[in-house]
DNA sequence: CCTTTCCTTTGATCCACATCAAAGCGGGCT
DNA sequence: AGCCCGCTTTGATGTGGATCAAAGGAAAGG
């Protein structure tokens, strides 16, 4: 199952210690966090909390993947965020969680009980602002993922996708890495609005058209760029043309 | 066109001052926003900002409604935000802007530079307190129409759409109130991810069916509470079922 | 008052994606 | 090795909502 630790690892040297909600934080409020926060882990596929919970904790995703969906009573799922790691789990000031959180990859976490947590929001500006900054990025990216399920066709919600991806592990640039898709068919299936025979379709075309190249199921090659940017939808870079 | 202008009009009396990102602020916190503040009307219909423009200012709605939305290359476009009094528009640390906004209604704005409006964010913590507060409950917003954009039938998506008006309109609880779309045919169906043609059906079916009825083609009354809740296609009260 | 214009409704047809169905295939376990 | 079992691919068919088309208001302007 899961397991727990709690260990004094040391914020200082905490991976995400630049980018999640602490990035503010100066050394002295950095051992305020560090007092009180535990660790908690998860192995992939496991529930991290159901919408409904009693929201006891707010945490960081520290390492791996975790998504938020929810489901409604027939079984139609709709995932409407992937957390990596540094990203926020929960709101400050509110009592039930709102959305599933399940782990896609095992998953470690940085918790703190909300109510002491509130109270460091409070008396920490350091966080509130970098919750701020990271809600209204959060948010910017809900918005553009509207835009997607509302008015994209299944090719370019799965050309957004994998471009998506490949931006993501693309830090030196051009270079013709192997990428890999973090999700299951089924799992992208329900991150676009569609469904896994549709994401599997796309993906073989794709393929076929000699866009993308797949090495298994999971990892992939990127053969045309500007082919797969071409199919995403998205105009040629942030909307300099009218 | 439209027009400014900059009374000293006070923040005291300002009807959003208990919800707006000035709901934390104290008497002298205010006077400080007052000094910088200024506003600014536009007639319905009129743009407002477009996605790519320099982000100059921040605003908060002060009254009426504004859309956001996003419109890809070939002109489908979605809305992915309606933005009531008290909303705030733009994102403190960015310089462009990330989508149009647009005056459905005549709409009055209560804006700052965004310069110096970062500076007050970092040394008022009322600010990014309250700023963090509303930006995390737009997420859960967001979010919660990620999954109607993804999943729900053109029957769900009206009817959650009512239900949301609805909602948002019915203070006295249960009083058979007459409603308002605040939106036209097209402008919901932008909102909704659907056609126009597919709204106005959507609407005549809850109609014959006796869901609702329609004065004009703007403003309704509820019949069937229950049975729009049923076709909402949200369970119950929280998702207490399992 | 009539004309224009914009919004809305309704009808007919089409098609992208869902649904239903059945094989492939790779990896882990015995 | 051989057998599952979960994931994925591919095929056949169905359908909800898009698209195309036209006509019916209601408000606005001359």
């Amino acid at each position: 199952m899961n397991f727990v630790f709690n260990e004094r690892s040391d914020c200082g040297s905490c991976p995400i210690r630049h980018r999640a909600i602490c990035a503010r934080c100066d050394d002295a409020e950095l051992d305020r966090l560090d007092k009180t926060k535990s660790y908690m882990s998860f192995e992939a596929g496991q529930p991290i909390i159901w919408r409904g919970d009693d929201l006891t904790h707010v945490s960081s995703v520290v390492s791996g993947i975790a998504s938020l969906s929810r489901t409604l009573e027939d079984g139609r799922t709709q995932m409407v965020g992937l957390l990596l790691p540094s990203d926020f789990i929960g709101r400050p000031g509110r009592e039930t969680v709102d959305f599933d959180v399940t782990a896609v990859t095992d998953v470690t976490l940085c918790r703190f009980e909300r109510k002491p947590f509130e109270r460091l929001v409070d008396e920490m500006p350091h966080i509130s602002q970098r919750v701020m900054e990271m809600a209204l990025d959060e948010l910017n990216a809900a918005r553009e993922w509207m835009v997607l399920l509302g008015r994209k066709t299944a090719r370019e919600k799965i050309a957004t996708f994998i471009e998506m991806i490949v931006r993501r592990d693309t830090v030196p640039l051009h270079a013709n890495i192997d990428h890999v898709l973090p999700l299951t068919r089924e799992e992208i299936a329900n991150f676009l609005g569609l469904t896994l025979e549709t994401v599997s379709r796309q993906l073989s075309i794709m393929r076929k058209e000699g866009v993308i190249a797949f090495k298994d199921r999971r990892s992939f090659k990127i053969v045309d760029l500007e082919a797969l940017h071409q199919a995403s939808g998205d105009d040629a870079d942030g909307g300099m043309i009218v």
